[in-house]
DNA sequence: ATTGTGACATACG
DNA sequence: CCGTATGCCACAA
């Protein structure tokens, strides 16, 4: 990574640690980060398709909702990835959202993860 | 330096 | 749960 590290690269970071199957909310990310919002991560997740290697499909809003859906090609790819995964989605909403839900700063915790360890 | 933009979160009623 | 209001802050022009 010869590349300076911008705010989106530690969001591809994290995002990219996302277990299959599992799902994250932005808020949990920018919490992992303790960096910006949870509107900058939703926000470098537009760029995110610069990166084939980020699985943004797997991030959704606190409420569990397939809000990215629309930044999708299609759109309901997203839902469609997520079922892949084994994740039951309904009306754009993530069932047992909080039991799919996978906390970085929880889970990722003793992880070692290159975050600077570059 | 200033302004506009955004795949959100939280508080309150 | 729903609607409204406000905070949030990196980045591009």
């Amino acid at each position: 990574m010869a590349d300076k590290h911008t705010y989106f690269d530690w969001v591809y970071e994290v995002t990219k640690s996302i277990p299959a199957g599992r799902v994250t909310s932005y808020g949990a990310i920018a919490d992992y980060l303790a960096l910006g919002s949870a509107r900058m991560v939703g926000w470098a997740l537009n760029q995110a398709h610069s990166q084939p290697d980020v699985p943004a499909h797997r991030v959704v809003n606190h409420k569990g909702e397939l809000t990215g859906r629309n930044h999708f090609t299609p759109p309901s790819r997203m839902q469609e990835l997520l079922e892949r995964e084994g994740i039951v989605v309904e009306n754009n909403r993530i069932k047992e959202f909080e039991t799919h839900l996978w906390i970085p700063s929880v889970h990722l915790a003793d992880l070692d993860i290159d975050l600077g360890a570059d």
